[in-house]
DNA sequence: CGAATAGTTGACATCTTTCAATACGTGTGG
DNA sequence: CCACACGTATTGAAAGATGTCAACTATTCG
């Protein structure tokens, strides 16, 4: 938000272990890569991963520090492999609209013409496979079934965005945060964390201004969620599903809490 | 928004004349196609254009009906020739929320995974290109640079609802209202309507559900603009900037109006 | 000419934000 | 081991902005 974070760039970091996609350090280890079927790595023969391999690096990021920044000119693709991230956008005056959260396997960068659209941000420790966007879409004159696997990849982002502009637009508090965990949770789940109690990646602050709300008012609608059973929280950021059917009606708007 | 304007659907237009794209009548005539080149269907050299116009057709869409429907298989592709249609999505209690304009040269019903994300709905009389989905898929096979021009396609719509989102969820009536004139002037710039001033081609109902607003609040929004001399209304579609740079500003946030 | 539709304006209600205070949890240092 | 301090989350009270309801105007179309 401030203009002060700028300096708090890490864009320096040094190769080193990777322990988001397996134990080994380094060099990239495609092959052994844990969440390969959730990305578009997904979309190579073993013996073709050796192509990946030789154009790929990897990077840390530490807690609150930028991968890339908005308007910069988009000159590496980034694969998220362990850890999450915020993609954010910012008005002249300060206000942030958060328009994502990358979870492993996301693709950063992509939507772009030159240059990124949105600043990437830590949330936590974070690694990253980093690719020099010329030398990937070298690699799709190869293998064109990459390509089609990156326009689904597009179409999806695209989806989600227009459901999310319907939840900013339209949905109530309460429905936003019910949305937005719902949503959530089944990410979550893809990535085999349990579905129905997870740990929430990002503070109130963030998931405020992912659905365009004050913190105040996202703790007053977990509040009503717990005053409706939907939802426990032992703690801030242990989220249990005690009612996923009444969350999911909430979301979609077809039931309303009265009081 | 009413479930009775599921039942004025206009699905059974038979095949006639294409007043957007050329003079001509019945069949397609895509090398004659006045907005080919905004469109994916630049991509093609005119010889092989004949690929295209073997498996397009044309359609028509009166007033208010659907081209197609959220939710139902995506069969088809359709390429705008001309008219204006809505893009929009529904909450179980009939809130709407618009996610976006189609103009002519914008294709519809790519972002998908087999079923649309959006009900179409035509803004005025419109016409169509419809493309079988499977038919244009092979013909990507073919050639590949269509499909990198899909790609461009679908990232560009990415980072505009990107900048909805950010607009949705964090802009004031006014900014909200200023954005919009601001983005569409220059959409129809490209179309060689003249930008500095235009025609709305929606009503403030549309523009209200699109920018999340009540159409009374776009209504004032559009006053206070007057009143900063930033725009003139001689009648209410039409719209001229009569201060682009005060309009730009108040789009951004860098400025604000005092009441 | 009258009815219907769309847009604008006004008065008021409501809900979210703003501002302020309190509670909670974690980590540090005595 | 406890006390304290800091950051984050929650709760409360008040203010303000947008939504709601209603009236009025303008334009279009029979």
């Amino acid at each position: 938000m401030s203009p002060s974070q700028r300096d708090l760039h890490d864009r320096d970091c040094s190769p080193g272990n990777w322990p988001g996609c397996d134990g080994t350090e380094q060099h990239a280890d495609c092959i052994h890569c844990h969440i390969r079927h959730l990305t578009i790595c997904g979309a190579f023969e073993p013996a073709e991963l050796a192509h990946v391999e030789r154009i790929v690096a990897h990077r840390h990021v530490t807690a609150d520090h930028q991968l890339f920044e908005e308007h910069e000119p988009s000159e590496y693709v980034y694969n998220l492999a362990s850890g999450a991230m915020r993609l954010c956008k910012l008005l002249a005056d300060g206000r942030r609209q958060i328009t994502g959260f990358a979870l492993p396997g996301d693709f950063l960068g992509l939507a772009t013409r030159g240059k990124y659209s949105y600043t990437a941000e830590a949330i936590g420790d974070v690694t990253v496979c980093r690719f020099k966007r010329a030398a990937l879409m070298a690699l799709f004159q190869r293998f064109p079934q990459m390509e089609r696997r990156l326009l689904g990849l597009a179409n999806d982002e695209l989806a989600a965005a227009q459901d999310q502009m319907l939840l900013l637009g339209r949905k109530t508090p309460v429905e936003k945060v019910a949305s937005f965990l719902f949503t959530l949770s089944k990410r979550l789940e893809r990535l085999g964390r349990s579905g129905p109690i997870f740990t929430l990646p990002m503070a109130r602050a963030d998931i405020a201004d992912f659905l365009g709300l004050t913190v105040e008012t996202v703790s007053r609608s977990f509040t009503k969620l717990k005053g409706a059973h939907a939802i426990a929280l032992p703690t801030p950021e242990r989220v249990e599903f005690t009612n996923p059917h009444v969350l999911e009606a909430l979301a979609t708007g077809e039931i309303t809490l009265q009081p």
